[in-house]
DNA sequence: ATTCTAGTTTAGAATGATTATAAAGTACTT
DNA sequence: AAGTACTTTATAATCATTCTAAACTAGAAT
């Protein structure tokens, strides 16, 4: 459980002020065991839920974003940009994606060996496994 | 290259009415030797330019819905519903994605054995590679 | 302590992708 | 040729996200 002079501390560090909002976010985000899977949305009810005052969406957005660009947060997915991608290629296949032009290569199923994995959910079987290879310039 | 015809035959045997809107989204999806991955505007842009009619964006929206229920289209994209999603989990890891309840759970890299990548991009090297593991109840 | 300044927060407007609506049009059966 | 269910369409509505510009505040300088 780590407590707010430690947040304090951590957002200083790092050159962002530790303001009461940003030091709540921490709280909300930091102060768990299990990993944290959410949107902006989910974090922004979650802080009401605990707080009286309420921090503005536009603040949520804003330190998320922080957090990321420090690396205390991991964007998910992998071309979330609110626009949905198709594929004509319907088969079962993976993905090269370019980071650099945001553009996306198949790659066949046959070029990537057999993926092993050595832990399940219970009560849950597996339907695909998706492997996105991002690449940049070299 | 498939022609006309044969894209009628498809739709209706498909239960769709091969309306001419449909004919022509068809031959610019599937009149081609490589995989096409689009965005709905994409594809809208596309259509008007080879097109002298337009054809709605709304119609485009619907055909691509409908094609993707027949299995024609594949939506490419793991989490794609105009949202982003973050993770406390910074570290390399993996996902499985429930399909039913949409949640996400960390599959850490040492449960996924060495992936064998044996293809690659000219001028492109790799940076990470992510692999999602959906599910669904058994 | 007070002042100053750059960094922050905020409400609300703006944007962009997507979905809903409901009226007009069309394919296909009879 | 007529009827009906399926389609298309323009437009409005919605939802996530970003922008904006004014008010606020942390920490440095005085």
């Amino acid at each position: 459980m780590i407590k707010n002079p430690e947040f304090t501390y951590k957002l200083r560090s790092s050159g962002l002020r530790p303001t009461k909002q940003r030091l709540k976010i921490c709280e909300v985000l930091f102060n768990r065991e299990k990993t944290f899977h959410f949107t902006v949305n989910d974090l922004a009810k979650k802080i009401s839920n605990e707080l009286n005052e309420k921090i503005s969406l536009a603040t949520v957005y804003n330190t998320v974003h922080a957090f990321k660009k420090k690396g205390y947060l991991k964007e998910i997915s992998i071309i979330s940009s609110g626009k949905s991608y198709f594929d004509t290629n319907t088969t079962n296949h993976h993905h090269f994606f370019d980071e650099g032009t945001s553009e996306l290569t198949d790659i066949s199923e046959d070029k990537i060996e057999n993926i092993k994995i050595n832990t399940s959910l219970p009560g849950k079987k597996i339907t695909t496994v998706e492997v996105l290879v991002k690449v940049e310039n070299k």
